[in-house]
DNA sequence: GTAGGGTTAG
């Protein structure tokens, strides 16, 4: 974490700057020409790439039914589309009949360029096949094309088609290494490579990308490296799709080494082998050597700057990515693109920061970039978790195609905000109203809202629902979630049955909900042996020795709390700062319990007292349990509690805006008890909204009251 | 033909 030392970190600055009829089936490849003899044909040569033989192709068992095999026999053709050009003046009257075929054929292929949907393909593939060209490569090129590329396109008839053909040539098959791609099918793609290399059929420079990220997609090492041999082999070591193909490739082995070789080793570098090899050091961690190297990098694009900010975001270092964001503006031509804009609002996500997201959303919709799902998506989930379901809501609503991720997203957001209800009405308006069926997170999500909102029965009924209509079989992540609806709502025992009649070995998260559970409802000897499985299956983890601790202070067992704290130190675990970050005036602030390096340190804390003795005269009685130590003065208790990081940001808030205003507080561990009753009296006494999210969910205090109703 | 963004229990 990047923000320390209760430092504030200035966000301010930029607002005034921008302004199918066939079922789809992947058949498997088979070659047609199989009278070569089998050798190894990663040692394909040079020499011998030219001449395939031409023999007849068997008719293979694919296409016997298929709507290709309804061609004519092979017959050779004058129309061979290659040689069109010698058909350019008619000249005889046999040229005449001719050439009337070809502009038959010309706007055929022009058809073919426009064809929009599979149907149209499949006509003007029975006239290729009519005109007896369905072994000509140029025709069926166009065909293949279509099929395996397009998105209205249909992988298996090309491969049908592909099958056919006696001699393909290298555009075909480069076409339909890109369509397996397309279809995520990297062995498939590899596999017909080496068919290419065994069929002597020289690769081109638009070979390689397409296997090399074949190779990168499943993790083929040696087969990557040997690929990379090759390409120098056929020579084409100055092709800058193949050599950025192969920094990406080497990136995705984590050899890093080795992408750099292939960048330094470059004739001529260009944007997008600066932006790989970035976001390769990125990935791996490196984000020192990311920066140097996109400090080194000519002409920044919109990629690498998004590259670096998005590594910023992912390593929490949100200040320098705001700093960064801000300096791109300044500093080139390039205006806010979909790629930035998203990363931008994952900070903002992370933070908390609503007024950034707004400000980011305002100039999404301000600079006309397209919303696709996974934009929307990012808005909305922004949205959800800055703690503004109606602009989630609005935002959802208001888009014209949602993804499986949108709704999951926005049935998400109704779970983490406790409306229970709400996530359930969405759930039951996807099934009937969007085409799109529910998935493995749909029911994540939907079952967090069950168990968010204390929803037992229908938790119960979209458990069986997932397996029974949707043949979802559950995952460990919805047995945790079963247990956690169970272990909330008091049900220990029916949670204890589902553990133990579980398929799977229940994991940490499992095993932490039911001890969660039995701390809630206090259930001591129970909590005490599940607490103790979860420090042993998790035991780097400080919050599993933080809930064994709280378990026993609930208990008042203020020596085993000791004792808790004594293993973790004997373990050198050590117990993950609690921090609370409120945004004020374009501002993130960021607390951390008993901190006092912030400039109004002194004010803040008065404020805390001030703020404490006013709810004091309503009521408030300050809660020992809260505090994990053995500390049994009372005045010791208070000084630890009256201290937490979120007491901080709340006296902060009242200290930094008007009467009336909400304040929005994003924390990173659990909100306390003493905490969640504070800030239900403060919310009352100081006539405040006061919004927190913590690491699972938002509690919206208002009147006195929590949205959570003490349910969490 | 190559590079960058989204939803997931505790």
């Amino acid at each position: 974490m990047s923000l320390v030392n209760s430092t504030t970190l200035l966000l301010v600055g930029f607002s005034n700057y921008y302004d199918e009829d066939d079922t789809m089936k992947i058949v498997s490849l088979h070659l047609c020409s199989t009278n070569r003899k089998p050798r190894n044909p990663l040692s394909c040569s040079l020499e011998n790439q030219s001449t395939p033989p031409a023999t007849a192709p068997p008719v293979c068992h694919h296409c016997a039914t298929s709507p290709v095999a309804a061609a004519p026999p092979e017959t050779p053709s004058p129309l061979s589309t290659a040689a069109l050009s010698r058909f350019q003046v008619p000249n005889s009257r046999q040229d005449a009949l001719e050439s009337k075929e070809i502009f038959h054929l010309l706007k055929l292929h022009q058809g073919l360029e426009s064809c929009s949907t599979i149907e149209k393909l499949k006509q003007y593939h029975s006239q290729i096949i009519k005109l007896g060209l369905s072994c000509d490569n140029d025709a069926m090129g166009r065909v293949i094309k279509f099929c395996a590329i397009s998105t209205n396109g249909d992988l298996g008839y090309a491969l049908k088609a592909f099958s056919r053909l006696p001699q393909p040539d290298t555009f075909i098959y480069n076409t339909v290494f890109r369509g397996y791609l397309q279809l995520q099918l990297p062995k498939e793609c590899i596999s017909l490579y080496l068919q290419m290399l065994h069929a002597s059929v020289a690769p081109n420079k638009f070979t390689f990308p397409p296997v090399i990220k074949a190779c990168a997609f499943d993790n083929a090492v040696e087969l990557g490296q040997q690929v990379h041999a090759q390409i120098l082999k056929f020579g084409y070591r100055s092709d800058g799709f193949s050599q950025n193909s192969l920094i990406h490739m080497y990136v995705s082995f984590k050899r890093l080494e080795e992408a750099r070789r292939v960048f330094d080793m470059m004739p001529q570098r260009d944007d997008v082998s600066w932006t790989i090899l970035i976001s390769g050091y990125c990935q791996s961690g490196f984000v020192d050597d990311a920066c140097k190297l996109f400090d080194l990098m000519p002409e920044k694009n919109p990629a690498s700057w998004n590259a670096m900010i998005a590594a910023y975001v992912q390593s929490d270092s949100f200040h320098e990515a705001f700093l960064l964001f801000d300096k791109m503006r300044r500093s080139s031509r390039f205006k806010l693109d979909k790629f930035v804009a998203a990363s931008m609002l994952s900070a903002c996500t992370r933070l908390g920061a609503l007024k950034q997201g707004e400000w980011i959303h305002d100039n999404v919709k301000k600079s006309g970039i397209e919303v696709d799902s996974k934009l929307a998506t990012t808005i909305i989930d922004m949205y959800c978790k800055c703690g503004s379901l109606e602009m989630a809501v609005k935002t959802f609503n208001e888009l014209p195609t949602k993804g499986i991720s949108t709704w999951n997203c926005m049935i998400g957001g109704f779970a983490m905000h406790g409306k229970g209800e709400e996530a359930v009405k969405l759930f039951e308006k996807m099934e009937n109203e969007s085409m799109i069926p529910p998935d493995y997170v749909t029911f994540v999500n939907l079952l967090t809202a069950c168990a968010h909102s204390g929803l037992v029965q229908e938790g119960r009924r979209y458990f069986r629902h997932m397996v029974e209509v949707h043949n979802i079989s559950p995952g460990m992540e919805h047995y945790g979630c079963m247990v956690d609806l169970f272990g909330r709502a008091g049900l220990l025992n029916e949670a204890m049955k589902l553990v133990n009649e579980m398929p799977m070995d229940p994991d940490v998260g499992v095993m932490g909900a039911l001890a969660g559970a039995c701390k809630i409802h206090g259930n001591i000897e129970l909590g005490e042996k599940i607490g103790k499985k979860v420090i042993e299956l998790d035991p780097h983890n400080s919050g599993r020795y933080v809930l064994l601790a709280n378990i026993y202070a609930t208990a008042n067992k203020w020596e085993d709390v000791a004792n808790i704290r004594k293993l973790m130190n004997n373990r050198g675990v050590k117990k993950s700062r609690g921090f609370s970050l409120i945004e004020t005036d374009g501002t993130v602030s960021e607390f951390i319990a008993g901190g006092r390096s912030h400039l109004d340190s002194e004010e803040i804390y008065a404020k805390v007292k001030e703020m404490l003795a006013c709810i004091r005269s309503i009521g408030y009685v300050p809660k020992a349990e809260s505090v994990v130590h053995d500390i049994t003065e009372e005045e010791e208790i208070e000084k630890a509690l009256f201290y937490h990081s979120e007491k901080l940001a709340i006296a902060f808030g009242l200290l930094k805006t008007k009467a009336g205003e909400t304040l929005r507080i994003t924390k990173n561990l659990r909100v306390c008890k003493d905490c969640h009753e504070a800030s239900k009296l403060i919310s009352k006494f100081f006539d405040r909204e006061i919004i927190v999210r913590d690491r699972n969910r938002f509690h919206c205090f208002k009147h006195g009251v929590c949205s959570c109703n003490d349910y969490w």
